[in-house]
DNA sequence: TTGTAGGCGTTATCAC
DNA sequence: GTGATAACGCCTACAA
C-alpha cells in the first residue's frame, strides 16, 4: 500500500533520496538520513514495487520455465535447478505447464514475454515434423529480439542456445551395457510416438544392437513415457516366447511399470530377465533400477545462470554428459 | 520493444484508442479502427507490458506458490493444481522452494509481495513451537493488509484461510484399517521431528491404537519423510523380535523405503508383514502400496480459485476429505 | 466513436 | 548529500 512517496514524506526527505537508500544505490547518503528512511520504511511496512522498478529499469528479475508437467519428476528436478539459481540471484521463477502442446507453449511464452521475463527455459522435448514448430520458432525469435533470453533443454532447433544430453548416445550406452553383460535378445519399449527424444533414443538403441551384430527385427515395441505404458508393454512381451534376455525402456517410469508386470508374472528380475531405464529419477534409486543418469538439475541451473549472467547470447549448443547408473535390475550372464 | 504508443502511431490513432482495442475493453470502437489497430499490433509484434498494466490496474495477475521442494511429488501435484486454474484464468504462477525454512518462507513471501502477487499459497507444513512463526504470521498479515490474499494448505495458524486435510484423522483411519484387518502389533515410523504434520499423524495413530486397546509402548519409531528414513527405520525394526504385524509410515516415500528394506531382508509383504503409507502419490500406485488418498491437486486448484475469484477473504478453515486407498501391501489376518 | 491528460511507483538525470 | 523532475507503458476518466 505505502509507496516510496509516503516513505519519503514520513522520513522528511525527497523521494529520490528515499529511493537511493531503499534500492541500495551507490550514491552517498548521510548515515542520519539513511537511518531515518529505513525507520520510516519499516514503520510503514514498505514493500518496493518490483513492477514499477522493472518498468523503469527494464529488468524484471523474472525468469520463466516451461515444463510439460511439473508433476513429472523429470521436470520438477529441472524446475528446482532453475529456481535455486534464480532465488540466489534475487530473481523469481515463473512456472507454466504446457502438456506437450506446442500451441500452449507459444501462449505461455507469450505470457512470460508480457511480463518481460529476463528469459525463458524450454524444458520439454519437441515433435518430429511438428506443424507448429515454425510458429514456436517465430515466437522465440521475436521474444529474443525484445530482449527475452531463451534456452532449450532439448534438441529442437529453436534458434536459441541449447543445453542438452545426447539422447542417442544415452540409449546407445545403456544398450551397450546390456550387451556387454551377455544379453543378446534385447527389446526396446519406445517412448511416445513422434517425440524427438523418443526417436533419438530408439536410434541409439538400434545403433548399438546393429553394432553388436544383433537381430533388431521386432525388437522395438510401442510404449509411452508412463508407468501404464511400461506395464502394458511388458504384458504384451510376456505373451510371446521366447522371452527376451533384457528389456530397455524409454525412460525410468516405463521401466518401473515393466518391472512390476514382469515380477507380478512370477519372473525374477534380474535372474530371469533384465530391465533398464533412462533418466535416473529418484524412483530408479528406490527400485534399484539400472539406468542412465542425466544431469537434469544442472541443466536447469545452468540455463538459469545463462539467462541471469547476461553474457554472450549466441546460440551455442552445449551437450552435457551422462553416465550409466548400474544397480540391481541387470544381470551379468555367464562368461561376461 | 514496441509500446502502445508506437502501435497507435502506426495505426494512426490515439493511444487510448489502441489501448481500448488491445486490452479488450467494453468501450465501443468502429470495426475499421479496430482492424487497423490489430493489424498494426501484429505488424510490430506488440506484446502488452503486463508490468505496466499491473501497475495501473493494481492487478498483477500473478499468483505465488510456496513449496518446500518442488521435486517432492507431494508438492508438485499441488503446484500443478494451482497452475492449472491460474493459467485458465489468465494468470501466471510464481514458484518458490523454501526447503522448510520459515525464514526463507518469509523472504519469498516478501518477494512475491514486491511483485504484487494477487495471492500466495503456502503449501508446506509448519513446525511445532517454531520461533519464527510469529514473524511469518506478521508478514502474512502485512501482505494481506496490502491486498495479497493468502491461503495455507496446512494447519499453521497464519491468520489466513486454510484448505487442509485432517491429518490426525488420516492417520487414525489408516491405523484403524490395519487393526480391522487383524493387525495388533502395529508400529509407526514417524515423520520429521517438530513438524506439525508429523505430530498430528502420530497422534492419530496413537488414538486409534488406544481406542482398540492395543499396546503403544515402543510403537513409535523415529523416521523422517524420505526413502532413506524409511529404509533405515525398517532395518532397525528388523533387528528386534518379535517383528510387528504391520508398519505404518508417516508418508508414502517412507513406506516405500521400508517396503524395500523388508523385502530385501527376505520378508514377504504382505504375507509376513503389512505396510501402509499416507498421501497416495504416484509412487504408491506403482508399488501397490496401501495408503490414504489426499486431495492434493484439489487443494492447489481450490486455493488458486479462492485467490482469483476474489470473494470474501474471511479466514475460513476448510477441511477436505480423504479416503483409504487399499492396495496390495496390507494382509487380512485370519478371521478378520 | 475518438482524443487528451493524469497518474500508477520507481529510477535516473540534472541541478543545487 | 539532497532534491526536483522526466521518463517507463499503460488504463481511465473526461472532453469533444
Amino acid at each position: 500500500m505505502s509507496s516510496l512517496t509516503e516513505v519519503a514524506r514520513e522520513a522528511g526527505v525527497a523521494v529520490s533520496t528515499a529511493s537511493r537508500v531503499l534500492s541500495g544505490s551507490e550514491h552517498p547518503i548521510s548515515e542520519r538520513t539513511r537511518a531515518r528512511v529505513l525507520a520510516a520504511a519499516e514503520r510503514l511496512h514498505y514493500s518496493p514495487s518490483a513492477l514499477a522498478r522493472a518498468m523503469v529499469t527494464s529488468h524484471s528479475r523474472l525468469i520463466g520455465v516451461l515444463v510439460s508437467d511439473i508433476d513429472n519428476p523429470y521436470f520438477s528436478v529441472i524446475a528446482r535447478g532453475v529456481d535455486d539459481v534464480a532465488t540466489k540471484a534475487g530473481y523469481v521463477t515463473m512456472l507454466s505447464n504446457v502438456d506437450r502442446r506446442t500451441t500452449t507453449e507459444i501462449n505461455r511464452l507469450q505470457a512470460m514475454r508480457d511480463y518481460r521475463a529476463a528469459g525463458v527455459v524450454f524444458a520439454g522435448s519437441g515433435y518430429v515434423d511438428d506443424p507448429q514448430h515454425g510458429a514456436l520458432a517465430d515466437a522465440v525469435r521475436r521474444a529474443r529480439e525484445q530482449g527475452v533470453r531463451a534456452v532449450t533443454l532439448a534438441d529442437r532447433d529453436l534458434g536459441c542456445p541449447s543445453l542438452t544430453v545426447d539422447n542417442r548416445a544415452v540409449a546407445q550406452d545403456i544398450t551397450g551395457h546390456l550387451i556387454a553383460r551377455g544379453h543378446r535378445r534385447v527389446v526396446f519399449i519406445e517412448g511416445p510416438t513422434g517425440m524427438t527424444v523418443s526417436r533419438h533414443r530408439r536410434e541409439g538403441f538400434l545403433t548399438a544392437m546393429r553394432a553388436a551384430g544383433l537381430e533388431t527385427n521386432a525388437a522395438c515395441h510401442p510404449g509411452g513415457f508412463d508407468y501404464d505404458a511400461g506395464h502394458a508393454a511388458a504384458l504384451r512381451l510376456l505373451a510371446r516366447r521366447p522371452l527376451p534376455d533384457a528389456v530397455l525402456a524409454a525412460n525410468d517410469e516405463v521401466a518401473v511399470g515393466a518391472l512390476r508386470a514382469l515380477r507380478q508374472a512370477g519372473l525374477d528380475v534380474p535372474r530371469d530377465i533384465s530391465v533398464a531405464g533412462m533418466d535416473d529419477l529418484r524412483i530408479a534409486e528406490f527400485t534399484g533400477l539400472t539406468t542412465v543418469s542425466l544431469p537434469l538439475y544442472e541443466m536447469g541451473s545452468l540455463a538459469a545462470r545463462h539467462i541471469i549472467d547476461a553474457t554472450a547470447d549466441t546460440a551455442t549448443n552445449t551437450v552435457l554428459s551422462h553416465r550409466i547408473a548400474a544397480r540391481d535390475t541387470v544381470a551379468r550372464k555367464q562368461g561376461c
